[in-house]
DNA sequence: CGAAATTTGTTGCATTTGTAACGATCGGAT
DNA sequence: ATCCGATCGTTACAAATGCAACAAATTTCG
């Protein structure tokens, strides 16, 4: 008896996520958009290089859930930025090796206290009982996407 | 001490709600797309319909969280469908009143089992004490993100 | 070794999307 | 009654996106 013959989207899963993601993604991309003029994939590339140091594009796409296509177009925007550079893989010559410049590194390190920080607004203003929910909601969910 | 200068993007909200999203989506897409070739706002769309009877197109936007210029073109397709009609309102000459036809009406038919099976699929593997976790998770993210 | 299949990253093309502008209409203020 | 601002919905235009095709390089395996 789980299917009744209507439903109601306001509780329906997938746009209830959906929703959320929306709201709280243009919220966020306001912070690197305004004070930098950055796209969500380049963001996204910044931040995976800045976490993780040198890696190629295939590598920041796993990291980063991204498409290849979106990795190689913020790759070249943030090339042309001066906040990374390329090298040429001994190993493989099919792959260049991704790092940030010291402009790159500068820039993630500004971004990085005002991403904590929009996360911690976001915290602040729930219970320790909800934040606890939050945290445990998302692994469940992502468990069960892992599994599936 | 919330600020480091490191992000782990995989731990980061916005990233991880926009990841979940994203997946989630991506798998209900597939069932109305296969279906019957619906994008995300047709779905939607007739989704509104379903559930609210008769109502404009601004009216949806609100409904949907979907910005009118999606709701706009997902009229347009699903009256060339013959799943919607529009008719003419005597009080505001400049809204048109959206509802679904009998063709519509059945195509929702259809696909609400499909939505609440999807939904089932997802909420079963997991505990009930993970489900309360997910279900007043979000309802906690959701408080938040109005009152913002 | 060498042919076939796979991987890596880029690009062309079509689709989707958002922004801004627009015409038409409505409501309120005078 | 008549402006003036706000609202409704559509459309033009530009930007973002995904898909498919591609060249180059590597790996697999007979």
């Amino acid at each position: 008896m789980s299917g009744g013959h209507r439903l109601e989207l306001e509780n329906f899963l997938p746009y209830r996520f959906n929703r959320l993601a929306d709201a709280v993604s243009r919220d966020f991309a306001r912070i690197y958009r305004e004070k930098f003029g950055l796209t969500r994939p380049e963001w996204r590339l910044l931040a995976t290089l800045g976490q993780y140091g040198t890696m190629t594009a295939t590598a920041v796409g796993q990291h980063s859930s991204m498409h290849k296509t979106k990795v190689s177009r913020a790759v070249t925007a943030l090339e042309q930025r001066r906040w990374l550079r390329r090298t040429p893989d001994p190993n493989d010559r099919r792959v260049e090796q991704l790092a940030l410049t010291r402009a790159g590194e500068s820039a993630y390190g500004e971004l990085v206290p005002l991403a904590h920080g929009f996360e911690q607004v976001l915290l602040a203003r729930m219970s320790e009982r909800e934040r606890s929910s939050v945290l445990a909601g998302l692994a469940a969910i992502e468990r069960v996407l892992v599994d599936a």
